[in-house]
DNA sequence: ATAGAATCGAGACGTATAGTATCGTAATCT
DNA sequence: AGATTACGATACTATACGTCTCGATTCTAT
């Protein structure tokens, strides 16, 4: 008899987290027996990066992260219940926006998306983002898992919003979840939707149009908009 | 010896469309033996649709489709090289923004948008979309298929565009393509990408900003803005 | 009319991956 | 020391892919 091993958590086809010996508050039920390796922890979330970037997620198999990893197949699936699961998590890993306060909303965000651009979005990393947008519109409970993800990723952007209201750069009443997409969308769009590569320089144009909309876009006035509130 | 059948495209992972016994100019090869039937044709199409609705398009397969359309595999593969251009030509016949003129700029955005949020956008049919571009980003053979698709459906939307520039509703030099993913950018993420719902009335809030900019993103002052080209 | 060619639906086939189950072994807790 | 659990490895069932073959059908060309 093969005991226990593993109970598979509440999910719903496979999303959650399968069990957590991980790093779960003390006074939970007491372990006995061999405790996860944390070491093997890391080692199969190292190999998930790997083979994301070489292969991309559509290609990359449980059997090939375990293979990589130098771990089982069982050894995987007794912490994730799938390979969603276990993307997000090594997702999370993953560089995001740089904090940055440089005193102008339109300089935090230009410096923030274009390093991000740099960083992350130019790399084939980068598209484990839409694959996990196609998913999660096929299995709702993944976005429980995501949605946290995706809220702490973006939070320096929120961060540069909230200063941007607290200067009184833009109006209190603005609804900054609703810009923050404004700002994204964009660049979103363009990347994952139609294909298209973004130009570093072109951030700042983003940028610009997203600040000042569509009706007053003239690139000479938003090249010559130094911070001043003019107009 | 099976003769000839079919020869598949040029296409890289077959995502181009196997051969094309369709609508082709006349004076081409002349074809010999049995013809497609365009009635097949249409068969599979509809039954890509239907079970692109009820089960997604992770889950769609050819075999799927086949038994559905009461056709063999073969004759799916025989015409296109696999699931990912079925799907694109399957996409290309839904419903779309439909063409509004309102003399406005803002009336012909929130009128087209909130429209097709209602025709697809919220239907089952939208995750397609989020689908394919996780798709193309693995496989950038797909965007030479997808692209003219892309480029078909916002058409209308661009259009307003153009119309606000020769009314000199908007600046002539402005980049309309970057204008067009301002639009759409915000929807599309909140909508795929944060798995988040849009209500109708939100529809309009999100033009107007997109109009205007996050620097005038004041509710109040947005909506006492019609059409006026004060400030 | 007849021969040739390419289609049709059906389904067998080999391959690949998912996710489960079962080894024997190793590590840790009580 | 003994119970308990994780470990790597691998066998297993099930599903889908994409190819291929079959006999039958439907068209064109002669």
């Amino acid at each position: 008899m093969a005991a226990t091993d593993a109970v598979v958590g509440s999910g719903i086809k496979g999303v959650t987290r399968a069990s957590g010996a991980g790093a779960i508050s003390p006074g939970a039920t007491a372990a006995a027996g061999r405790p996860r390796s944390e070491q093997t922890h890391r080692a199969i979330l190292d190999a998930t990066l790997a083979l994301l970037s070489e292969v991309g997620f559509a290609a990359l198999t449980v059997e090939g992260v375990a293979s990589r990893a130098g771990v089982g197949k069982a050894t995987i699936y007794r912490r994730w219940a799938s390979k969603l699961p276990l993307v997000v998590e090594a997702f999370d890993g993953l560089p995001g926006f740089e904090e940055t306060d440089t005193g102008t909303l339109a300089g935090d965000l230009k410096a923030m998306l274009s390093g991000y651009l740099k960083n992350f979005l130019a790399t084939p990393l980068a598209t484990v983002y839409p694959s996990l947008a196609a998913e999660r519109s096929h299995n709702p409970a993944l976005g429980e898992v995501l949605d946290p993800v995706l809220v702490g990723r973006r939070r320096p952007l929120d961060a540069a919003l909230e200063r941007a209201v607290a200067r009184g750069e833009i109006a209190a009443d603005t609804d900054l979840e609703m810009a923050s997409d404004l700002i994204v969308g964009p660049i979103a769009v363009r990347l994952f939707f139609r294909g298209a590569r973004i130009h570093p320089a072109m951030v700042d144009d983003m940028v610009e149009l997203a600040l000042h909309g569509i009706k007053r876009a003239s690139p000479t006035t938003a090249a010559a908009d130094e911070s001043t509130g003019k107009r």
